[in-house]
DNA sequence: CGAGGACTTGACCGGGCGGTCAAGGAATGT
DNA sequence: ACATTCCTTGACCGCCCGGTCAAGTCCTCG
């Protein structure tokens, strides 16, 4: 990664971290090489080293960005709301609108957490948003909202629900937000008797 | 893939899947090279193709044999079981179980799910297990026990926390089955309401 | 216009990959 | 003992991968 980019040297790294998003989620990380990244931008392969070190410091930088957009767009959407369960409803409407607009990232993120060099920052990543709805539970729980429980575990089912339905509504078919965000927050607060 | 298998024959083979699938769960797949896992066990490169004609065939070999797996444990743990929500709940259990006795499954699973070669198998595999709880929804839902929604949506949403329960609790943690398998029971049935 | 930094090219490299195979050893039936 | 089949060895092959770099070209600014 450079220090100096000039405004076409910054459009051309976003080429790269784009078409890279792409390919990776369509093929996988291992299965696309450098050549075929640079080969879908019909540029030679040196463009690809000015911008990055390697293909797994783009990787690294593509799952950063990502999270801190994801992070930015949730924290925008619950803003100054002050009901916690109202703030774990804005989260998981973020989240889903979030992956709409980003489903490339969806798929690099499922990868990047079956691979030991990116595992890591990927745990990181997602323990604060973890932390952030354990906190509006923890809340919850203190406002006897809801029932008293492990609220590291309750957060970590809230993610596997969002996560999941994500995967095959929005990724997969294209569904709207709205109504896949509908069931799962009733499936979340309520369970399945409703 | 060998037609005729003396008892040796056998062994071998059986060596051959659980070494592979501690170092794809370990490293990967696409990381862990054919060398590695012989290697792993000590002897020459053409023991693995007397067995298997390529990496990819013993991969989906894995997946094969344990989705097979699981789904004889689920439904002997569900037996003849009358009530569909206990139905569901032994259902859990069993996963939880079957997934805290081969971790390597569920981080092998992990990456079929982002590579586009095994994907669709995978995807085949889920949609019986996704079959099941749906029906067992529907069923719910008729005798009016749980509030009337889409049941393959739900069913999807119970899989989510599930899948997430398992790799955070039973996988990296290694708790204890009973203790998650009692939460998530209590997060899908009755939700964070309780 | 010229200098100098920003960017681009693509041939090239070492190495590791998945996969092959001729040859040889062990078990088994006859 | 011999033949036959099952299994094992490990050197070898062709390919392509990530990454390098000398030689340009383009842009900007003085």
């Amino acid at each position: 990664m450079r220090a100096k980019l000039t405004p076409r040297g910054k459009d051309r790294r976003e080429q790269l971290l784009r078409t890279s998003a792409q390919l990776f989620a369509e093929r996988g990380y291992h299965p696309t090489s450098v050549a075929d990244i640079v080969s879908a931008l019909g540029v030679g392969k040196g463009v690809f080293y000015w911008y990055f070190s390697s293909k797994e410091e783009l990787l690294a930088e593509l799952l950063k960005a990502g999270n801190h957009e994801l992070r930015k767009r949730q924290q925008q959407s619950i803003g100054t709301e002050g009901d916690s369960l109202r703030r774990i409803e804005l989260g998981i409407e973020a989240t889903l609108a979030w992956f709409a607009d980003h489903r490339d990232h969806f798929s690099i993120i499922q990868f990047a957490a079956t691979d030991e060099t990116f595992a890591p920052v990927l745990a990181r990543n997602e323990q604060i948003g973890l932390a952030d709805t354990a906190r509006h539970l923890k809340e919850a729980m203190a406002d006897g909202r809801i029932a008293d429980s492990d609220p590291d575990m309750l957060a970590r089912a809230i993610h596997g629900v969002i996560g999941r339905l994500t995967r095959d509504y929005i990724i997969d078919r294209g569904a709207s937000v709205a109504e896949v965000a509908e069931l799962a927050k009733t499936f979340c607060l309520r369970g399945l008797t409703g």
